[in-house]
RNA sequence: GGCCCUAUGGUCAAGUGGUCAAGACAUCGCCCUUUCACGGCGGUAACGGGAGUUCGAACCUCCCUAGGGUCACCA
């Protein structure tokens, strides 16, 4: 057998969905996985979609997400050019437009715009009627000589019933008859997706074809045009959308679906990468957390869903927090560093913080929101009612005793970690509480905070000892005022 | 509207004729923790509906329903 070849084709929009990623990443597993090559190609055909700077977003997306390309626009190739547009500037579509139409499976169309409207159904639905199919070759000739602006349309044959099996959906049958003569070469000269996507993929020795189910129902034209040339059809693979809710598909409309929006949220790309590849596929050995490494040996094609998901972050946080953890100390400190910054906690250690924020954090971009209370502790307003609290049997009045009780006894000493328990036993015993309900009351007060990333004696520590007694008094200034 | 595809808990999903229908996220509870988390343990929760085939159906067939895709000089 020949080795595999896959690519990923996208068209240069200057945005990499998640949607298409996935099944970039699919088309590499599933080359990795069998020993095959996996190329980028650029499919740049529709010259007013084009965004400059496009090809890098997807290089830079490719490359943070560990997607390696064998052949490509930058990586070159036994086939380049990898674009497109640079193709149909050598004249491959042209050549290949007028060999099908000596086949007989293409024939150039020179209806106007008007007759073509005038085809138009009660539903709107327009079908083209082969009508310059009946064209004789000297008619033809005529007009190309007169130079009439024309197109070259697909000769689909009629009454035809088109099979083949994909290794998703299994086998597919469509009647010819609910195909249309679709456009192959446009009047500008370029071929359409339709027509060069085939060309390229032949030209470039594509084995197996992965790409989404929106190709399904017209994958049989494709195969017919395979057919009228001759060539061997490739093997199909389709995807499943994945959809942001039970009714919409995930889009760049929401502004939900960017690869580059996730990692500025703070989501690692290989979290990115490990969720979106569970996201309608499943390893037979049921792991979820797995390295790019493992992604290839454990991918199988039986793995694939045939109905489509709906994208949850939650998960993907949850995938993300995994990664967090396992980030060395100093690593995860440098990522968190700007996030810290953006909570405008400086003056405090941020060593010290993102130590405590390390097996707190989800994604980064929480970071701000789990440490605001540091700087803004005075603006935000603070809620005495924090102090009840039905576990520890503690309330406003107790909280009241218990901080005058740390102003009166609390030591200039150093705030040691050990210094603070024996501090806080003593406390609580003299007071004749128990020492969580002293850590409790005191950690409110110098966070007015219930969720913090820490205890009360980190939270000291991290305030330190000036600063915490201020708190302290703000907080039962608070309470006399309730 | 025609054609194509899909249908297991809130979500991702195992499952391919015999299971008390896995697992994960979320959620809830308990434990751990002197306090917040992390972590550990457990609970709630599903085969869209109806016929049929079969001793037996989430798995096979048909119909219905619901959802999605597609019908461009866009990819």
């Amino acid at each position: 057998m020949d080795k595999i070849r896959t690519r990923f084709a996208p068209s240069p929009t200057g945005f990499m969905h998640i949607g298409n990623l996935r099944t970039a990443l699919y088309s590499y597993l599933f080359a990795k996985k069998n020993g095959g090559s996996f190329i980028l190609r650029i499919e740049d055909t529709d010259k007013e979609r084009y965004v400059e700077g496009a090809e890098d977003v997807i290089y830079r997306t490719l490359k943070t997400s560990g997607i390696k390309t064998d052949e490509g626009p930058r990586e070159g190739g036994a086939f380049a050019p990898y674009v497109q547009s640079e193709r149909q500037s050598i004249g491959i579509y042209k050549k290949y437009a007028e060999e099908l139409i000596r086949r007989g499976g293409a024939y150039y169309c020179f209806c106007t715009k008007e007759r073509l409207e005038g085809l138009t159904d009660k539903n709107g639905v327009r079908t083209y009627d082969k009508h310059c199919l009946k064209l004789t070759k000297e008619e033809v000739e005529a007009n190309l000589k007169k130079g009439m602006p024309y197109v070259i349309r697909q000769n689909i044959p009629k009454d035809t019933a088109t099979v083949y099996n994909d290794l998703v959906f299994g086998e597919i049958s469509v009647d010819s008859n609910d195909l249309e003569d679709n456009i192959l070469i446009k009047s500008d000269g370029m071929p359409t997706y339709n027509f060069a996507n085939v060309v390229d993929d032949r030209l470039m020795g594509i084995t197996h074809v992965l790409r989404g189910v929106e190709y399904l129902s017209s994958t049989p034209k494709y195969n017919l045009m395979y057919d009228a040339f001759g060539w061997e059809r490739p093997t199909y693979i389709h995807l499943q959308l994945i959809m942001k809710d039970a009714a919409r598909k995930l889009s760049k409309r929401y502004g939900d679906a960017n690869f580059e929006d996730f990692i500025k949220k703070g989501y690692l790309p290989h979290a990115i990468i490990n969720y979106i590849a569970l996201l309608g596929w499943s390893p037979k050995d049921n792991v979820e957390k797995m390295t790019m490494e493992e992604l290839i040996s454990n991918f199988s094609v039986e793995g694939l869903s045939r109905s489509c998901s709906i994208f949850d972050e939650n998960k993907m946080r949850w995938l993300n927090s995994l990664y967090i953890k396992e980030m060395p100390p100093e690593e995860f400190a440098a990522a968190a560093e700007s996030f810290i910054k953006e909570s405008k906690a400086n003056g405090f250690c941020h060593k010290k913080i993102a130590k405590l924020l390390h097996t707190r954090t989800e994604i980064l971009s929480d970071i701000p929101g789990l440490i605001d209370f540091i700087a803004e502790f005075y603006d935000a307003g603070f809620d005495t009612s924090l102090f009840v609290n039905q576990k520890w049997k503690t309330d406003g009045a107790l909280a009241k005793r218990i901080l005058e009780s740390y102003l009166d006894e609390i030591a200039p000493a150093e705030f040691t970690e050990e210094g603070l328990n024996g501090f806080f036993a003593a406390l609580a015993e003299k007071n004749g509480l128990k020492k969580g309900q002293v850590l409790w009351c005191v950690r409110i007060a110098v966070t007015g905070r219930a969720a913090t990333p820490g205890g009360a004696t980190e939270m000291l520590d991290l305030l330190g000892f000036a600063e915490s007694g201020k708190r302290i008094r703000y907080a039962i200034e608070k309470l006399g005022a309730s």
